[in-house]
DNA sequence: GTTTCTAGTTACTTTTTCGTTTCTACTTTA
DNA sequence: TAAAGTAGAAACGAAAAAGTAACTAGAAAC
């Protein structure tokens, strides 16, 4: 992929302009700390494999925390860091824009 | 590709979230308006078929005005919209981030 | 008379991304 | 005894995106 050296914004949209991703941020937003299963079943109809994914890279650049209680049967939560929920509210002059351009529905999500 | 039915956010991302894009919105707002070639040589690296590309779904969603000279040879020239200028407005916020997170390389970009 | 310039378009190849399925270990529940 | 739930990992094929190269018109410059 060619690089743009001139601009740390294009290294943070590169991070986050994957598919979903930008969604799991705000369900985490929204929802608080959740469990794999339980973000899996409110990020609708993504896969495992994606989801997986997208949390290790959102954990690599310090935008989501990973929390693992080894029980059986294993339980893994994952919560937004300060990055995280700084970039949320950034997130929040976009939705309104998108909201004032595409239309109102609620915020509310899940 | 799945559908996210409750957020005009994921409408909009979708929009601008594909390689380049934010990167066009960025010089086009940094120099104002620019010719198709110069646009293209200010976008290192990019191809002339996904730069048009780029440019043909900017106009279509209202974000870049494109300008059309029928001479020989041609002379097209592309504008950002009152839209356009609104959503790099917002994306400073992102910059701003951006740049505490990745170090902070002057904004001044070509 | 051949090359150069502009703003693309088209066809084709390569790369990246995405989704689907199968599998794991161990406990709890029916 | 068999099935269900947890949090993924690995393998594979399909689809989407991106890159590359060749080509267009018609005037101007050399």
């Amino acid at each position: 992929m060619t690089e743009f050296k001139c601009c740390p914004l294009e290294t943070l949209l590169r991070h986050i302009s994957g598919q979903w991703t930008i969604y799991i941020i705000w369900i985490l937003d929204t929802n608080g700390t959740l469990r794999f299963g339980e973000l899996r079943r409110k990020v609708d109809g993504i896969s495992t494999k994606v989801l997986t994914e997208r949390l290790r890279l959102l954990e690599s650049i310090e935008l989501v925390h990973r929390h693992h209680e080894p029980t059986i049967p294993p339980q893994v939560t994952y919560t937004l860091t300060e990055r995280g929920k700084e970039l949320s509210g950034t997130l929040d002059h976009l939705y309104e824009l998108a909201t004032r351009w595409y239309g109102n529905d609620p915020k509310a999500v899940g």
